[in-house]
DNA sequence: TGCGACATAATAGTAATACTATTATTTTTG
DNA sequence: CAAAAATAATAGTATTACTATTATGTCGCA
């Protein structure tokens, strides 16, 4: 299993990207420097122009890759959904019980990430960081709908379907498998957030984990 | 009751305004339109200098009441916290019965807004639907510590305070109060906006409300 | 009526942003 | 080695997010 995970890429929508950064040195650069650029200095203040000081690079160049600064977010968290995803898929493959799969994808979900040595360029715990903070921004945008024709959230879509499928393998009668299944992802985030910016708003990091917490919402909400 | 409203101001915290928008016509205008303007192109593209020719008025004036558009947005969505605040009070003062009680706010928070007349030139639908697209942006930056130590938060975390007591009220010994108070409160706008933008995410709005869903998740978790 | 205080408006100016376009240089590869 | 492709450098534009200064209007009260 690892060893197929090394000849494994990470596919991101292409219309997300102007030239693909996965086939150039630039291109890896520009995603792994901008991973921590963001993450230094939010996305608010990350520019192309000092992004390109950072890797050395001229801003001109970094344009050849992406249009511009919204449309480098969307590819990285795109990536980072699509790498959850993968996670999930190699965790869970050989648990048959729905219990106990719905069980290791919300710990997945939930928990803090570790990073993942078959992706060098990518940094995935930084990654994480920068959804947490800024991934409600690709979307809260009057973009949104345009965007979604395109097909930019496609991964993040089809991620809430498998884990809706998780939901309803486990209680196949419960009403409402999406919204579950999108509060447990989304919702994860913002626990996460709280926990680092707003700790009297969460219970979890104290005596609880965001797992724990999701574990108990979802298995009372499935219980039938 | 009603009576008593009339002439009630709410009041958002001072740090948020060079000058108190409340006690000019000028300043209730900005209230006013930015929230139309801020709905209309949303808030990356909403500047003073548009707003002050929406208002036929100067860019310059409208400084002197924000320091900038983030403090206009936290002035804007806290005045939301705090109505929300004072809806649940009213309509929950006279239920004794704590689940009753909770059912009640969980409405509250998960339904649509309607307007309220005691506020003549807020728009709460409208403020509504900024609070749902352009909330997280006010929060996500890397200013939030600085600004909560301010105190810019603490209409939003008396909120969900509140709710959280109402878990309480319900069972002492639930595990993650807070948690579950901050879901619900964030993750009804996120639902509201899944539920315009990604239906495919959400059960909400077909055969559901909001309410019925999070009405579910809290009171089966809430099961002794 | 007139003076001062204050609110508002107008004007101008700055550094930075978010680009586009053009040209120059370097690297790749056939 | 030449052509093509990638990258870098340079310059330029409209807009943003302000600050500062000056001008105009408006209210109260002496």
């Amino acid at each position: 299993m690892q060893e197929l995970l090394k000849n494994l890429q990470i596919k991101v929508h292409e219309k997300t990207y102007v030239k693909d950064p996965e086939t150039s040195v630039l291109g890896k650069k520009i995603l792994e420097y901008s991973i921590e650029l963001i993450d230094e200095i939010g996305f608010e203040a990350f520019t192309f122009k000092k992004l390109g000081a950072k890797i050395s690079s001229n801003e001109s160049s970094i344009y050849r890759y992406f249009e511009n600064k919204h449309k480098l977010l969307l590819y990285l968290t795109s990536w980072y959904w699509a790498w959850l995803e993968y996670q999930i898929v190699i965790k869970t493959y050989s648990i048959s019980d729905p219990k106990e799969k719905l069980e290791e994808i919300i710990s997945i979900i939930a928990s803090k990430t570790e990073n993942d040595s078959n992706f060098s360029h990518i940094n995935e715990k930084l990654l994480n960081k920068i959804v947490i903070g800024e991934y409600s921004k690709s979307f809260l945008t009057k973009a949104v709908d345009a965007e979604n024709k395109e097909g930019h959230f496609s991964i993040y879509k089809r991620l809430v379907t498998r884990v809706k499928q998780a939901i309803l393998a486990v209680n196949i009668n419960y009403l409402y498998p999406s919204s579950l299944a999108s509060t447990l992802i989304e919702g994860s985030l913002h626990q996460h957030f709280l926990s680092d910016h707003f700790p009297s708003l969460t219970d979890c990091d104290k005596n609880a984990t965001i797992a724990q917490f999701y574990s108990n919402i979802v298995f009372n909400a499935l219980k039938k």
